[in-house]
DNA sequence: TCAATCGATGTTAGCGCTTACATTATAATC
DNA sequence: GATTATAATGTAAGCGCTAACATCGATTGA
């Protein structure tokens, strides 16, 4: 009953058949008498026998296999987006493989490397804007990839990368969080927003001022700060823009570019004495799990993370060539209220 | 520049030379001269090669692909531990991938196969006490496994495991907390574990018990409740106890199984009016990213998560057939004051 | 009764590499 | 200059499968 790392040789062998025998109970065809499939079957299970898919992927090309990459699971955002891509990958029948960003963006390794020589049957790359250079050569990155093998891209993806995606449209959604703010009486609204760039229209940035203008509010360049989407960030850039503003100034919400910061953001305000949310209020963006818990309860958007990674992972499969964006829900929790 | 999806034979005959000799250059073999080194990676730089190791493993019988099978990756306790084990695992030259426990668990599919048809090198487990049935399952499945390739555990493993692996210490770690708290002047400490079980000596419920009675203090069964290590669970279940109880007899610490439970004792005690830490004292395990952003900040346990991937790599591709116990350390934060 | 048909099984040539071994070119020894 | 050691390169046999094709009885129809 133990496995002896048993070939295909010597299930055909122990069952006194051929190979090409064996291979067919294998794949389950079907032009296999019933009394031979059971013998082979019986060999199957005394050897222990599971068949190589090192082997199998060699002849038939294909290693059913796919790839993910992204930046880095210890943030949740992704570990949900993968969590989503894993098991809608299981459901077709893929196994998939995790790629953190870092280690396709060192140099001293071609990016391409690690997946090609694996021959993956395609990869999701989830992107992040960094900076202007590091866009470029991330975009220069893909196309290679692409030579390869399909991709897909996950997450805020310029309409310039020529590549199909499943995206948020993150301008849309600031304005509407804009909005929101708005409708709750807020007239000083701040934004901690992520790396700048300006060529991006479907950034958060974007929505910020957009959702400023719809509500004919002013933009106050100080209420505006860019920032690495980290808690520690998000501490300081709160802190330091409360710090250099008279009380009288202080913006009565802030918008973060998501729950991390926007939990740093709460520690700033704490630790400067502002009871929350009656003198600030504070939303987040991508519903983390720790978001109900955090004092008080962050109100934040869910952006379907694991539907975003499931419907990535549909695309690849399919090869359809195009770009969805998906929805997004307003989760209110206790950390946004009126003003007064 | 572009992929063609060249094979050595390709590039062979584009250098003029064997395989043989493109495979000593891939490879990195001395024994080739300067001349025929250089042209043969014109020729693979030209068609922009990348040898399968598809192929490669066929032949050299390893993959050099190492698994990783854990409970579920939303709970940031494991992408630590994953991080830190993927990141040494690269370091060494291998890959990982990623295999939530719940695949290998449905009975549909054989744990092993998935790991085993891939011919991996090694894999490592994080286990979790779920059952006493799922845990005979468990180690059946296991022991299977260990037919195929090298198995290296991580987390609280009972002894009766004959597995090389990476374990805490629990009890002595719930021990060290309790003495903490009494440390502090606390009397009544509750305790918000996992699962029930009784056989494995270091389980954190067995350091709850000895540090009471190395503190001389009474063991109150209505302090003490099983769960299921979630966030939700323990909102319910230290919100049950303090519902049951006469304020008099509240706890005025708590120890949760990990932070996940601790954050929603906070919500429960919060709830219910109790103000913290005055109150109530809460400590965690774990040390979670957002363990400094709750309020008030959780003091945790660092159990040094990403260490302990790490290390659980080394085991696995030394082949060393040891058990080690990592440190931990008491991360001191708000949350756990002295009475009085 | 004989050819055509068909289901069940076997034979064999790869897939793209690695590696043991064979071969040749070059240098060193007497 | 013949002999031998040494470095550089080539040849060919697999690794464990898949799949195209071949084979071989057993039916079937005329």
């Amino acid at each position: 009953m133990r496995s002896d790392n048993a070939t295909i040789y010597d299930i055909a062998s122990d069952a006194g058949v051929s190979i090409a025998t064996v291979s067919r109970v294998l794949r389950g065809e079907t032009n296999v008498s019933a009394v031979t499939r059971k013998k082979v079957q019986d060999a199957i299970a005394r050897h222990n026998y599971r068949p190589s898919s090192i082997a199998r992927g060699l002849m038939s090309k294909s290693t059913h296999s796919l790839g993910i990459v992204l930046p880095k699971l210890l943030n949740p955002h992704y570990a949900m987006i993968f969590t989503g891509a894993y098991e809608e990958a299981r459901k077709m029948g893929y196994s998939m493989s995790l790629f953190p960003w870092s280690s396709i963006d060192t140099r001293a390794y071609d990016p391409a490397t690690m997946l090609v020589e694996r021959r993956l049957d395609g990869v999701i790359v989830c992107v992040e804007y960094l900076s202007p250079d590091h866009d470029e050569q991330v975009l220069a990155s893909l196309q290679e990839l692409k030579h390869f093998m399909p991709v897909v891209l996950i997450g805020c993806v310029p309409p310039w990368y020529d590549f199909p995606a499943v995206t948020n449209n993150n301008a849309a959604m600031v304005r509407e969080i804009v909005a929101y703010l708005v409708s709750l009486g807020h007239e000083k609204i701040a934004f901690i927003g992520g790396v700048q760039e300006d060529k991006d229209p479907l950034r958060r940035d974007v929505g910020y001022e957009e959702g400023l203008r719809d509500a004919r509010l002013p933009y106050t360049a100080s209420y505006r700060v860019y920032g690495k989407g980290t808690a520690e960030a998000g501490e300081k850039a709160l802190g330091d823009m409360l710090d250099s503003l008279k009380p009288e100034y202080w913006p009565t919400a802030v918008i973060a570019l998501n729950d991390l910061v926007a939990m740093g953001c709460q520690a700033a305000a704490r630790k400067r004495g502002l009871s929350m949310p009656k003198q600030l209020s504070i939303i987040g963006c991508d519903d983390l799990f720790c978001a109900p818990y955090l004092y008080p309860p962050l109100t934040s958007i869910n952006t379907r993370q694991q539907a975003t990674g499931a419907r990535a992972v549909q695309l690849l499969i399919s090869g359809e060539d195009k770009r969805e964006t998906v929805e997004w829900e307003l989760v209110e929790r206790a950390s946004c209220a009126k003003t007064k």
